[in-house]
DNA sequence: CTTGACCTTCCAGTTGGTGGAAGTCCTATC
DNA sequence: GATAGGACTTCCACCAACTGGAAGGTCAAG
């Protein structure tokens, strides 16, 4: 199979596949003129892949969870180990993601919307500047005073 | 003030403070020195950025909030479209995460974890290969069909 | 023989920074 | 005045997980 099947039948793009065999998960032989050639073996690596990554599991996860999968002496409970691991992650990104949406409801409800300047949203966002005339505590804590402030990044 | 003070004060970490500069979200002005020099109004400007940063709106978000916040003009309206855009997108992803995890957790209960090869996590990462043997639907449609394949990547 | 689809590699860009090296500057102490 | 230490500067590289595009080789059909 040329790449170009093995993307359709997989649903991974080609540019994925080929960075997949750029970071070792897939090692497809090549033929005479340089094409890649895919087994039956690498399109079931493959489309594992591609549904563990929907899963949202990690590239190094993905290469755990592979290595187990090729595994015929594997234990269950390395995978479940894994798999515990990411539902904890996702749990809590859901923590913070539902705060993040209360407080952000909250402004949003505020606000009258009504085209004058006065606004609720930008009076929170410029109020949170450290007014302690001292410096006593000022050993960065103002980072955790923020709670949300930890890694809600990439929201997408 | 020099860069390490404002970065007390602000919560951001100096480096990230330089990297605001280079992508034009300050202007702080240069001493004799080179240092960088800033005054009230840059601090209040990376405070703000800090908190909406931690409320998660983008880079490019926060561009549109700063130069609204600086707006004496401002309509209170552009800001709350900004917000809600947000908050959509945030509630879209905690479904999305929702959604995933309540597939995680099932995988999770099946398995026993009892140090045995056979393993409900793996099949089910297994399984979803396209086996229909003729390819009339397969106009990567296969990508349709993983609902969760969307844009999940990234719950670190 | 040409056209167009498919394949190849390589380079750059995405987001939002972070880490480190090399060099300059400031301040304090001896 | 010498020196040590911080704090500051720039620049380059790196993270994840791809994606886009350019430049070129290959293959099958008409």
């Amino acid at each position: 199979m040329n790449i170009g099947d093995v993307s359709e039948r997989c649903g991974l793009p080609a540019k994925t596949i080929r960075y997949y065999e750029d970071i070792g998960l897939v090692q497809p032989p090549r033929r005479e003129n340089g094409y890649r050639e895919f087994g039956n073996r690498e399109l079931n690596k493959l489309a594992f892949l591609g549904r563990a990554r929907s899963l949202g599991f990690s590239i190094q996860q993905c290469r755990a969870l592979l290595s187990l999968y090729e595994d015929r002496e594997r234990s269950n409970s390395d995978v479940k180990a894994i798999a515990k691991t990411h539902l904890e992650r996702i749990d809590r990104k859901i923590e913070q993601l539902q705060s993040l949406s209360a407080t952000l409801r909250d402004l949003v409800k505020r606000c009258q919307g009504d085209r004058r300047p006065d606004c609720p949203i930008l009076n929170d966002l410029a109020q949170h500047i450290s007014n302690e005339g001292d410096k006593r505590t000022s050993d960065h804590s103002s980072q955790k005073r923020d709670q949300q402030m930890l890694e809600i990044q990439s929201v997408q």
